[in-house]
DNA sequence: ATTGACGTTTACGTTAACGTAAACTGATGA
DNA sequence: TCATCAGTTTACGTTAACGTAAACGTCAAT
């Protein structure tokens, strides 16, 4: 038997409320099975749970989340579903290439600037201690 | 003398509607020369719509995204604002760090994913040829 | 003189992603 | 038995980030 959860164990787990979980499933994002009307989280569940957090923090809306997370649950049944498929993981993939870019060139130039500030600090530094000579 | 850009310009090039720069500007994410009403984009504003478009582009909000703008425009002046500058670059910098794990476990998960879809597309086309024969 | 093209301000409308409150339903421990 | 969780549904409220429309200014070209 696989370990299930409580809303209220995901939530304080990911540090969202249940009303957020329960908006995430009604947009489609996650569909726990029910006991009686009480919502039983299985792991599938829960991992589909972070992709959907991971998503929103790299700038996915929830329809865009969606969609990447759905391509993982696609149907490989026949040769012509393969090949939309990884089409449709190209397109993703370039996204995601394109926040790479972007990424990169935002940590390089802070760095950069990080870097030319602490120059600038040491100089300041060795001044103020010369005038204190 | 440097280069000005109109609001029409600006506009066009990054592909987002005049209404959208007005709205930064609102936000005091840039601020224009005047000439009468007009608006007058400098390379200084133009560097900073970029920015802000690419924050945008990793998920940051406006308000996050001219937090971090703005620590490119602080003043050096003294050693105490130097090192609070650097603190905040800090801050910022561990921000970007999160983002770049999330990026890259999405990159490699989805390559992996990919990967196991062509090897599993081979396999379905080597068997349709054996049916075929 | 007028017609566009481009610009402006003001103000109300819209959508995504939840927050919040009310009213209700079991299960469970004192 | 009663209260107290933990959960539920329903529904209205809120905020960020613009969209859209109205009404107006200005300048060059016809």
């Amino acid at each position: 038997m696989e370990r299930t959860y409580s809303i209220s164990e995901l939530s304080s787990e990911f540090d969202i409320t249940p009303r957020t979980i329960r908006y995430y499933e009604s947009e489609g994002l996650i569909s726990p099975d029910r006991a009686g009307q009480k919502r039983i989280y299985s792991a599938r569940d829960r991992v589909r749970l972070a992709l959907v957090l991971r998503g929103k923090r790299l700038g996915f809306s929830l329809a865009e989340a969606k969609e990447i997370i759905d391509l993982y649950a696609a149907s490989h049944g026949e040769v012509g579903q393969l090949r939309t498929l990884l089409a449709k993981l190209g397109e993703k993939r370039e996204m995601l290439e394109q926040k790479r870019k972007d990424l990169d060139a935002s940590i390089t130039s802070m760095d950069r600037y990080a870097e030319r500030c602490r120059e600038r600090l040491v100089e300041l530094e060795s001044s103020t201690r010369e005038a204190a000579e």
